[in-house]
This record gives C-alpha cells, sequence and structure tokens, in this order.
DNA sequence: ATGCCTTGGTACCCAAGA
C-alpha cells in the first residue's frame, strides 16, 4: 500500500482552483503540497467537497502555501523560523500519517546580485538550519516544493543562459548541494537520470511547445524516506491545458 | 539585445514571477 504524495505550484489558486480539484480527481493522491496561492482567500470547502482538508500559511497578492490532505494533518509549523521579521508565507510543517510533511516556497531571488539574491541565501541557510535540526533529532521527513533552483546542467533546456540566474548561479547550486549533504535525496533523480525533464515552462517565448523548461519543483527525501521510495515522476499534462500554471505537478510514491 | 505572458492590486499602469 503506496502513499503517493504530489507538489504544485499554481500561480494562484483563485486563478487555478479548478485545474487542481480536476488533476485532484484523475490523480487521488493522498497529500497535494500547493505554492503561490497568490491570496489570503482560500477555498478550504470546495477541497473539503473533494475529499480533501486544508492547512495554509497565506497572505495578501503574494506568496502562500498549502498543504491537501485526506486525513487531516497536524500543524508543525507554519513559519520557517531563524528571522521573526521575515513575513513571507513561504513555509508549512505538518504530521500527516507516520511523516513528516515540509511544504515550501522558496524565494526566487532575482535580480542577482541585490537584496533579492540575499533573500534567497538567507532563506536557504535558516531552511538548513532547520532541516539539519530534523536530522539531529531523528525525524524522518520529506519536503516538497518550488524550490527555485536548477540544480544541474541536465536540469534545463539552455544552462549557458541561466549561468548568472539566482536559480542557477553557483552559490545557489552549493546551497541546494548543502542539503543533501544533510543526507537528503533528490527523489526525481533516484528513477530518472536522463537530462530535459522539467516542471516549469516560461509563459513566454513559446517555452512550452519547444520544451524550453527547467527543473525546480522537488521532492528530497530524508534517508528512512528515500529507502521506503517507490516512484517519483512529472505529470506535464497540466502544462498543456488551457489557462495553466507555469508550473506542472511532480509526484512521489513512499511505501 | 530585448520583449515576449500571467496574476493581483490599485487604478487604467506596475510589481513580481523565473
Amino acid at each position: 500500500m503506496s502513499i503517493p504524495i504530489a507538489s504544485w505550484n499554481v500561480n494562484s489558486i483563485k486563478a487555478r482552483k479548478d485545474h487542481v480539484l480536476r488533476w485532484l480527481k484523475a490523480n487521488p493522491v493522498d497529500a497535494l503540497m500547493i505554492q503561490e496561492l497568490k491570496g489570503e482567500a482560500f477555498p478550504e470547502e470546495d477541497f473539503r467537497q473533494a475529499g480533501y482538508e486544508s492547512l495554509y500559511a497565506a497572505q495578501k497578492a503574494y506568496n502562500g502555501v498549502a498543504i491537501l490532505s485526506k486525513e487531516k494533518a497536524e500543524l508543525v509549523l507554519g513559519k520557517l523560523p531563524g528571522d521573526d521579521t521575515d513575513e513571507q508565507a513561504r513555509y508549512l510543517e505538518v504530521n500527516y500519517k507516520d511523516l513528516r510533511l515540509i511544504n515550501i516556497y522558496l524565494p526566487n531571488g532575482n535580480p542577482a546580485p541585490g537584496p533579492k539574491y540575499d533573500y534567497k541565501l538567507g532563506w536557504m541557510e535558516r531552511l538548513y538550519n532547520r532541516l539539519a535540526e530534523l536530522r539531529r533529532d531523528e525525524i524522518p521527513f520529506l519536503i516538497g516544493g518550488d524550490f527555485n533552483v536548477i540544480p544541474e546542467d541536465r536540469d534545463c533546456h539552455n544552462p549557458k543562459a541561466w549561468q548568472e540566474d539566482a536559480l542557477f548561479k553557483i552559490e545557489t547550486r552549493q546551497a541546494f548541494r548543502a542539503l543533501e549533504h544533510l543526507g537528503l535525496t533528490d527523489a526525481f533523480r533516484v528513477f530518472h537520470n536522463e537530462a530535459g525533464h522539467y516542471t516549469f515552462w516560461d509563459y513566454q517565448a513559446g517555452a512550452w511547445p519547444k520544451n524550453h523548461g527547467i527543473r525546480i519543483d522537488h521532492f528530497l527525501t530524508s534517508p528512512a524516506i528515500t529507502d521506503r521510495l517507490k516512484n517519483c515522476r512529472i505529470d506535464a499534462a497540466p502544462r498543456g491545458e488551457e489557462k495553466a500554471s507555469d508550473h506542472t505537478p511532480i509526484i512521489l510514491e513512499v511505501s
């Protein structure tokens, strides 16, 4: 009996509610991590009628993360520790069944260099500290979401074009590798080695039909969860729908 | 080399996204 869990940056839950409901009907995952709610309101009741309970951290206009789950999850943390002045809704940590789930919307960081890039790197350091704490306490977890990190050349169509971008700069990739060095595994790469698998395609310049994408939505698993991994895949189909988000879902299965 | 879309908020353009 495996537990399927997905992550999807929907680029406004208001604009994408019907897409999400439709996708859940065809893909009845146990839990769905959602990023970029882009508003304070969350359509809890619509998802409850579809068989999902909600926990979310939202703010006006920007950011926002939610976790939908078939059984009610228990809130552990609604914000990333390490900076009391940080008001951005980008982090949600819950207990679901025997799993610790973490949903993140990691800052974009452009333009780099600059204050936005400093915020991104600071956020990644705070994330590292929180995950190190969970490792130290031997709490198994899986973290998913929009990392806004292109880990390697094979994760984008044109690496040269991304060289100086906040999603691909060397400091960004180093900070991502530091997370992996805590013993975490990029779940997608357990099952797929080749280039050309993406989770985001820009709205502009025909990026989707040309498959000019980047792989920036990820699941990282701590060792005990990695040993239970059955599958991890990207469902590109929703990107081709009318009024699509610019991201598409990534799904993993744990035994 | 640049803009190309899309969204939300406020106001008929702008910030932010990646």
